[in-house]
DNA sequence: CCGAGCTTGTGAAACGGTGCACAAGGGTCG
DNA sequence: CGACCCTTGTGCACCGTTTCACAAGCTCGG
């Protein structure tokens, strides 16, 4: 299996799970993890673990398992952690000042450089060291710190027009967590992240075993 | 296919967003959508569409489309959103008020109706009126409540004893947004949501072009 | 009442992902 | 140095999901 073929998708979303799990266990320097050390920090099993890490490449050793700081180190790379990704914030009500204030993303390289909000009384103004502009700033706010990717926190009516300029501005991946559908040209990626349908989908888990305790029940 | 047959995980995840479109677009009584348009509504193509309804039962007229009304009501029975479940959230950090105060759990019948955090100076308060208990409150909050879904926005390092002590309080349903495997009985079903994984999951596909681009470009 | 036109419902094929099971291969100890 | 143990890497079968393609069936106009 190559070294730099392509991954799965399936698989790319596993890295950050697997990267998470090495980085919070403090492992001394030329310490091994095996396949099933590693499934049980990430929360999968072992088989997948494996087949995960051959697509990057041959990077275990037979019978004792995989350096830990070399395969960090490889996840890291494959993942482009590299890089540092500036991130801009459009819409700094609560969830965008959460996300704005959010430790877990400039630790893994995905600074929050901006915001941008309608709310005059916000506009120029500093929330948690996050500097706040006008939408239509959004061009010269992109430009300016070469932001890298668009968090969409508005409104869900504010919601398209916010990604049309985050496109506009040459944004290429968005994070959305307004509850509607963007419509971005195909270049762009999307991943859109909506709490409530999360909890619906919960929900409906519930009800099902609700439905079969009164069956069942009486 | 029967009216009420297991109906496939991956329909019960896109259930909540035909729901959506169709609420967010203002239809009028007997109005009906076509699987092409609640498809565009919900983002996704209409072959799915038509297969995930007919898992829920024959609701659509050939050669007409679905009444839009009557398929609300459907999809809304299927997932049980008739039921109100109330939702306690633990950690009061952040993110954990932004989703406290979040307008589209309890406008979807997930009110959050209370929230703990270890910080003396939160306990005995209320924040965005919902008020906030120490964690070892946890066992009578639910009780008192009826709390069906714990939300988890603590730390990290805070995550596991949340999760514990909400399951030891009879809560089934977890939503995690702590950076963290969650150790929890089978019967307990989590959805865990990593905000920082998803961006670098973004960040991989950055890191992909930009490779390639460099590659083409010289 | 019939035919044209449209949209659903659904077999069936194609696809991607998962998990098993085991050979390959390195380490270790006697 | 050889035998044994251990864990990786992977071929393969299986499963759930997606997508296609088309028959079934409803409506409407003539």
């Amino acid at each position: 299996m190559a070294a730099a073929g392509r991954i799965p998708e399936a698989t790319v979303a596993r890295l950050p799970l697997y990267l998470r799990g090495l980085e919070t266990t403090s492992v001394g320097v030329g310490a091994t993890v095996s396949s099933d050390e590693l499934a049980d920090l990430a929360g999968v099993n072992a088989a997948k673990v494996r087949k995960d890490l051959s697509y990057l490449g041959t990077y275990g050793t037979r019978g004792v398992g995989y350096d830990a700081d070399f395969l960090r180190f490889q996840i890291s790379r494959a993942l482009g952690v590299t890089n540092v990704w500036p991130v801009v914030v459009c819409g700094m009500g609560n969830l965008g000042r959460a996300l704005a204030n959010h430790t877990g993303f400039k630790d893994r390289g995905f600074p929050v450089v901006a915001a941008t909000d309608s709310d005059p009384d916000k506009i120029g103004t500093e929330i948690d060291g996050v500097p706040v502009h006008a939408p239509g700033e959004l061009g010269d706010l992109v430009e300016r710190h070469e932001v890298a990717v668009g968090v969409i926190a508005t409104p869900a009516a504010a919601a398209q027009g916010a990604a049309d300029a985050l496109v506009a501005a040459g944004v290429t991946s968005i994070m959305s967590f307004a509850p509607t559908v963007l419509a971005v040209p195909d270049h762009v990626e999307v991943r859109a992240v909506d709490l409530a349908a999360e909890l619906q989908i919960l929900g409906f888990h519930l009800h099902r075993t609700h439905l079969a305790e009164e069956q069942d029940g009486d």
